[in-house]
DNA sequence: CTGAAAGCGCTAACAC
DNA sequence: GTGTTAGCGCTTTCAG
């Protein structure tokens, strides 16, 4: 018996008021359970993680001790007992992203299928930072990490794979024992341009605040869907592109507010889409197209936790979801 | 010695190639680098924790020994030996919350300034899953918790508070043992309205998405400043409101995009305040007036910081914010 | 089914 | 300075 139950003893010995105080016991520990209810603490432990091998009259003379000394089981104590913490880490690389909200639903919904609970350490987007949460992460040793949007270098994901579980979300590396789960943006790009041949435009152009990679992809689909891209043409005049794809980190309201600005009307004057089913998107009615974060969270929690399962056995899986597109208000059929 | 550490010494006892993989250890321990430094469990603990009582000869060489084994403290362990964590939790009522990112950089800004962890866990919105994940965080016996935004009853708050320190951002509690830190609404909402007089608005209205409480407050400030409250009135008609400020939970975009729609140029036409410094606004160039979120997390985290320092005496804080005002494209003087 | 005993990895008094 | 000795709260064999 600790110290602490020590004292309560003690307690017990005076006047018998003292008795109602025991509840308030700052954090009673399995021992308490056990006095109180006159078994051992091995039968706590036994009863506490739900054994099917235990006699129902102990069983709830031991759940009502608990509940009436208000005890919770001691997660670090357990995990270091059992080797195991039934605690998943997620890494958000930047929690500003808008996308990482919706991700993390997809990941919680999953984790909490499978029984497992999720520790989150908040990046701001600087890599110095996620390196640090990274090791705050490790540190913990939990049962396994789920990356998301990690920017910091391939070899220290490597590394911190060598320890534990990892699976990353947002990005695809190559590597043997990491799994990856990305959205597919060239395949996201296609549809968007798709899309838009098919309401009937043929001149379309795309906005790409983050300077990204994605606009060789968004080439490549105007030239497949037999459409023209086109650029620096001024807005109204005859050549004019009557729709657009907004690609890369802007929001969708972000787009859609700076069409605006230009005295355009969307869709009368110009349809949109954004590239990135940002929140807010639905709010404002914004076409998007994308990977839906929530499906790409749920599958990669998937893959984290079959890893845990497997006890880190197989090799990185690189699953892709597809994108979606989400039709919304600023897109238009062009009637000539 | 324990188990894997006997391990790697027989190995050691094998081919002399072998004694590379040592590092290549899983999880090495305490004992593993004490081992390998040839000193004792507890001369590594103190280097390992900084201590200044170490001769530099002896420090040196654990570190490197623990280096080498590529050695990382256990932080579950050492907080159960130590009885305190070195890491305070953070409840996020609604990861959603645009506002909660910016909370949170101000958070960790602080705690990183004292040397504090931060353990997130996200809640979506729902009271069911906030509530879960608060015992989440109290089966962690961490040092103090953090709630932002929380939804759940305040005799569940108080019940947590009686076992950790805890503080409240963004909702005000009647309690003794809890700190609060909050915005100051009411203030924001007359500081826009003076704003707007300033600016030579006679006729303003609001737009309360969230049916928010605060309507009572732009009545009395709107009266105060000696404007008048426009109401149903169509736009552009001669009584037409020239002003319009945004209130409860709506996106700054939101409100922009919803006035854009309208047919209306802002600030041509209205000017628009949002209530509520929700990143977004910043790129849309919106104005906004309330809390500096960073600012607010800063402080709270601070409150907290110094009640865990203080073993919980004294009795519950209560810290308002004064709102501020960023003036961006979406405000003007009026012309007539 | 139940209880006793041995740790999990680390810290914190203590003695040496 | 340095090593020894107890635990922290819990799980897990392994005998009864």
């Amino acid at each position: 018996m600790n110290v602490r139950a020590a004292g309560g003893w003690l307690d017990r010995l005076s006047p018998p008021s003292a008795v109602l105080e025991i509840p308030t016991m700052a954090h009673p520990t399995l021992e308490d359970v056990a006095a109180r209810a006159g078994v051992s603490r091995a039968l706590v432990s036994l009863v506490m993680r739900g054994s099917p091998k235990v006699g129902k009259e102990r069983r709830e003379a031991v759940l009502k001790a608990a509940d009436e000394l208000g005890y919770r089981p001691n997660v670090m104590a357990r995990g270091l007992a059992a080797g195991r913490t039934g605690m998943a880490g997620v890494l958000a690389a930047d929690l500003h992203d808008p996308l990482f909200a919706t991700l993390h639903d997809g990941l919680a919904e999953e984790a909490g299928r499978r029984g497992v609970r999720l520790l989150l350490v908040g990046g701001d987007g600087r890599p110095a930072r996620e390196r640090a949460a990274l090791g705050e992460l490790l540190d913990l040793r939990l049962d396994g990490l789920l990356l998301a949007g990690p920017r910091i270098a391939a070899a220290e994901i490597e590394r911190a794979a060598a320890g534990t579980p990892v699976t990353v979300a947002g990005r695809s590396l190559r590597s043997a024992r990491v799994d990856c789960v990305t959205g597919d943006d060239a395949a996201a790009v296609k549809l968007a341009v798709e899309h838009l041949a098919g309401l009937g435009h043929r001149r379309v152009t795309c906005m790409d605040l983050g300077r990204s990679r994605l606009e060789k992809a968004f080439r490549a689909a105007v030239d497949e869907a037999g459409l023209t891209a086109v650029q620096d043409v001024p807005w109204r005049s005859p050549g004019a592109p009557t729709a657009v794809l907004a690609l890369g980190d802007m929001t969708g309201t972000a787009a859609l507010t700076a069409l605006y600005r230009a005295g355009l009307d969307v869709p009368g004057d110009v349809s949109l889409i954004v590239h990135g089913d940002a929140p807010g998107a639905a709010e404002t009615g914004v076409t998007t197209v994308g990977a839906p974060p929530r499906e790409l969270g749920r599958l990669a929690m998937g893959a984290l936790l079959d890893r845990i399962g497997d006890n880190g056995t197989g090799e990185g899986r690189r699953i892709t979801v597809p994108p979606v597109l989400t039709e919304r208000a600023t897109t238009r059929a062009l009637t000539p």
